[in-house]
DNA sequence: GAGTGGGGTCAATACGTATTGGCACCATCT
DNA sequence: AGATGGTGCCAATACGTATTGACCCCACTC
């Protein structure tokens, strides 16, 4: 419990309003709610109008929601995100919907909470929230508080460990990772390398799916194909790109993400090789500021977190009943520079 | 305005509990508020707190602040932090140390709103904040919305365009900038670059600063050394110091961020040349999942976004009168692998 | 000219909490 | 015994809004 909480200034009410136009306090709420089933004369109505805006009247949300319970505060429940770059976009997207609407979100990080932020959640609930959308860096099965029970609650780039969602929302994993392997099968790369993220890891197992399926389209059998597993981070793009290329001598690289992108491209750099004339490097996420800035730029498939903000925003919006239990959004294919033909000749063997 | 606004389900009350205890609201009210100075009966505060836990109370912050003007949430306004990677560690540590205090974060974003936020803002007054917190990814005045007069109002990383601040958080850039720079000078490095950022920017110029104060007391003259101006991004860390040392030759380049670094280092190898063997390379910001996992290892001077977000944190918790009006925090040198000892010998000319 | 109906407005109230003022009870003091 | 003071509790109220149920007045119908 905090033991003190600062006061803000005297604001302006309705009746402050109603005095300066000369009503009553329900004839102004009645113009401003715009509620045409109760008369108000025009006269008046543009009298009361006048009279809060240049009172610059501001709704006293805490007693809107006393009263009605009807909150104007979007709960945001994420795990890491608001620290991890770019999936803050999920947050942005959500933003840039529910604001103009005159919601509010109220962000909440559960990352280095033990009990999984059931009382961030709490506190949350405590404030009133009109829904709840949980956010993840990458897709995952969350832990959904309890308390939530008879709260919306939508699921971005996750899922519910146990319970119940109204929607969940999540990107075609599948067909970015098919898209991104096909970009260089598709230009004749045979030798061509997965070097994937976290190997349990959703993502990882549903681009590698597309990634194989990919290799079928081609005519080749994915077993043949080397598969390898990092962290999504920058320095295990380096280690397996520089194990996989001495080793196997693939001509390109289909990585878990552009950060490992990256990492696959300093260690072509330091094996004396070059991008794309020698190896071809695919990435996934189009990390902004990242993937097209990198030299040569990254062809990538791009990870929709802002659509992914923005349409949870409409839902939020939305009637809870005509909302869909799933929403899959496209990951759309950013062609760049690091894709060439491959090689004509091998360049070195397979193994000594 | 919106035209509907979701309803939560039935809360607990203190009603409820104050009938499951055998007592009067007000009694509730004053055991869990801890109202020390009303006298309450031991037993009858077990009780109280017994039928709280039971029923699972939890405050409804809505009728709290309208009775008695107190808030439990701190509005944050944001240009573009969200979005932006690592930047959001601001957010992150303001969270760390006002949520085990019950407060909420209210994050509005302002990246894409012509009007500065003011709407934002006037949204976060509607509901109700016991501060708001200005945070910029970037160090900068920024426009203060002239609603907020008589709130709370604190600059994380920015301070205010025109009016007032309570407090003006800092991180100390010219300090960063000379201990970036020392580090290569310090082991004896003579022909140092300076890739900047921004040029008129104000971190830009105080870590140019820096440097020029760190060459100075290497003994070297600043205006013998190369300077040039990009944009933070990698693209332009790989131009000019492609640029740079082709013309050249330095033996280190200190640049304006990690993500020109990077840009940096990818020059270097297309070059053919190595880092740190032919070249040093510093950094600024030391941004997470990049520097460390770059290879080699980055040294970089460490942005504090975190602890800038924590000491805002504590401001809000504290007594508005002894908060001072400004706040530096310092940029710790992180020492990785990217810096060594200058070459002995000149690698080429630097003038055909 | 009495009755009807609807347009325009307002008084009263409820939402959940914090706070004020007071009541009842008991122990202690003169 | 009566006065005093402290302890332990509660009734009543205010915060700003939305909503219900009136009220008044005017125009219209028969």
């Amino acid at each position: 419990m905090a033991k003190k909480a600062a006061a803000g200034p005297k604001r302006v009410t309705m009746t402050d309003v109603a005095r300066r136009a000369g009503v009553s306090q329900p004839t102004v709420s009645f113009v401003l709610n715009d509620r045409r089933d109760v008369a108000v004369a025009e006269e008046t109505r543009r009298r009361v109008l006048e009279a809060a805006a240049e009172l610059e009247f501001v709704p006293n949300r805490a007693a809107q929601l006393l009263r009605s319970n009807k909150s104007f505060t979007v709960g945001v429940v994420t795990s890491g995100i608001v620290s991890q770059p770019y999936a803050g976009l999920i947050v942005l997207g959500l933003q840039q919907v529910v604001q103009p609407a005159g919601y509010v979100c109220m962000v909440v990080d559960t990352t280095d909470d033990p009990g999984q932020g059931d009382d961030a959640v709490a506190s949350l609930v405590g404030q009133g929230v009109a829904a709840i959308v949980y956010a993840s860096l990458a897709p995952k099965p969350l832990h959904r508080s309890p308390r939530l029970d008879g709260i919306r609650t939508i699921f971005v780039n996750c899922w519910p460990e146990e319970g119940h969602a109204d929607t969940v929302l999540l990107a075609d994993e599948y067909a970015g990772g098919r898209a991104a392997a096909a970009s260089v099968f598709d230009r004749g790369h045979r030798e061509v390398a997965f070097l994937g993220g976290m190997r349990n890891d959703y993502a990882c197992k549903e681009r590698r799916r597309g990634f194989d399926d990919a290799a079928r389209a081609a005519g080749l059998r994915p077993a043949d194909l080397v598969h390898r597993y990092g962290n999504y981070q920058i320095g295990s793009g380096y280690d397996l790109a520089t194990d996989v290329v001495s080793e196997h001598g693939p001509t390109a690289l289909v990585c878990g993400n552009d950060r490992m992108a990256i990492g696959a491209l300093l260690a072509l750099h330091a094996l004396g090789l070059e991008c794309p004339r020698d190896v071809s490097i695919v990435g996934f996420d189009d990390q902004p500021d990242v993937a097209d800035q990198v030299r040569p730029g990254l062809t990538t498939a791009a990870l929709p977190h802002l659509m992914l903000g923005r349409r949870a925003g409409e839902l939020v919006l939305s009637a809870p009943d005509d909302a869909p239990e799933r929403i899959i959004v496209d990951c759309e294919l950013i062609e760049r520079d690091s894709v060439g033909d491959p090689p004509r000749r091998r360049r070195r063997g397979t193994r000594p």
